[in-house]
DNA sequence: AGATTAACCGAATGTTCGGTCGGGACAAGG
DNA sequence: CCTTGTCCCGACCGAACATTCGGTTAATCT
C-alpha cells in the first residue's frame, strides 16, 4: 500500500472543510464550486475521496445521530430515577451538541428533499420518542410538573437545547465556557427564569 | 381600470403559495418550476405578480418582521415591572409565531447568502437585543435569577419560543390548542420543568 | 529503473436554474 | 366591435449546476 507523505486530504478531513461550508450557505445553497474553494482543490478532486455531495452530507449527519444515540447507552441514561436520567440526558445531549456542533447543526437543518434527508429526520425523531418516554417516566414519577403535556415539554426542551447550534461558538481551549452554558441549561429547563 | 372576475393570483395569495413550498424544501431547495406547480400557473406567469424569486422572500420576511416588532410598542411591553413586561412579550411573541406560522419560519431559516437574507438576519438580531436588554432590567429588578448570564437567557428563552415553527401545526378552528402551547411556553420559561 | 497508485487537475458533459419574450384569451370601456 | 389592460402561456436563453473524463504529477513498491 502506498503512502503518500505530502498532506492530502481524507474523505474525513475533506467532510470536515464541506460541513462548514454546508453550515454557512446550506446545503441547498452550496455548490461543489464553493466546496472545491474552500477545500483548496479543483471540483473534480472532490469526487477522488467522495462518491458526490449526498455521501457528504450522509457522513456529516450519521456522525451526528451516533453522539446522540451514544447518550442514550451511557449508564446515567439507564440508571436511576427517570427525573435524574433526564437530566443527564439534556446535559450530555448540549455536551454532544457542542463537541460536534458543526454536524448536529447540519443536522437539525436538514428539509427531506433528498433520501438522506428523510433517513436523518427519521433517526432524529426517534431520538426525540426515546427522551419523552423518559420525560413522561418523570412525570408519572412526581417529579416534573404534570399540568404541561409530555409531549409538548420534550419539544420545548430540545427546542432549547437544538437553538444552541444558532449561536453557540466554541471558545479556543475554554472548556469552563461550554460548562457554563451547560449548567445554563439545565437550571432553565428544570427550575425556569423565575429568581 | 378594468376588473377580471375569473379568480386570479395578487401578490399577497401568490405569496401564501410561495411560502408554503419554502418552508417545505428550503429557500434554495425551491425553484421557480416548484412554485408554479404548486401555485397551478406556468413559471414565466409568476413574473407578472413578483419581480422574482427574491421578492416573494422579501416580503415574507418583512410580514414576520413587522409582526415581531409590533410586540415591543404594545401597551404590556412598555409599561409595568420588567419581569412582567417579558412575559408579556414572551406570551405575545409565543401567539404572533402561531399566527403568520409560515412568514416567521422562513424569517429563522434565512442563512445570509442573499442581500435580502442578510437584511432579515440584522433586523432579527435588533429585535433579540431589544429583548436582552428587557430580561437584564428583570434581574436588575431583582425578578429573574442572575446566575445565568442574561444574554446566554434570551437566547435560550428564544430558542424554546422559536423551536415551535419545527412543530407546530395550527390544529383546524380550535384556538384552545393554540392557548395551551402559550402557557406551557411562560410556564415552562419562568417556572422549569420541575414539579 | 520501471511499474503502480493515490491525489490531483482542466475541460467538457448533460441538466436544471432563474428569468425573458412574443403572443393568446378574455373582460371592461368606448 | 374594437381597443386596452390583465392574466396567463409555451418556447426559449445564458448561467450555474453536479458530475465525468482523460490525463499529469509525485511518492511508494519491487
Amino acid at each position: 500500500m502506498t503512502m503518500p507523505k505530502r498532506d492530502t486530504y481524507t474523505p474525513e478531513s475533506l467532510l470536515a472543510v464541506a460541513v462548514e461550508v454546508f453550515n454557512e450557505r446550506g446545503y441547498d445553497g452550496t455548490s461543489m464550486e464553493h466546496l472545491s474553494r474552500a477545500a483548496g482543490i479543483s471540483k473534480s478532486s472532490i469526487y477522488h475521496h467522495v462518491r458526490g455531495k449526498e455521501e457528504l452530507l450522509h457522513r456529516a449527519v450519521g456522525r451526528a445521530l451516533e453522539g446522540l444515540f451514544g447518550i442514550l447507552d451511557e449508564r446515567g441514561a439507564c440508571e436511576g430515577r427517570a427525573v435524574r436520567r433526564l437530566e443527564y440526558v439534556t446535559r450530555r445531549t448540549t455536551e454532544v451538541l457542542m463537541d460536534e456542533l458543526p454536524y448536529v447543526t447540519l443536522l437539525l437543518r436538514v428539509r427531506g428533499n433528498t433520501s438522506t434527508e428523510r433517513w436523518a429526520m427519521e433517526r432524529r425523531r426517534e431520538f426525540d420518542q426515546r427522551v419523552s418516554a423518559l420525560l413522561k417516566d418523570a412525570v408519572a414519577e412526581g417529579d416534573l410538573r404534570a399540568d404541561v403535556e409530555a409531549r409538548l415539554a420534550t419539544r420545548l426542551l430540545f427546542g432549547m437545547i437544538n437553538s444552541l447550534v444558532e449561536w453557540y461558538r466554541p471558545d479556543g481551549r475554554a472548556s469552563a465556557d461550554a460548562q457554563q452554558v451547560v449548567d445554563a441549561v439545565v437550571r432553565l429547563a428544570f427550575d425556569g427564569l423565575r429568581a
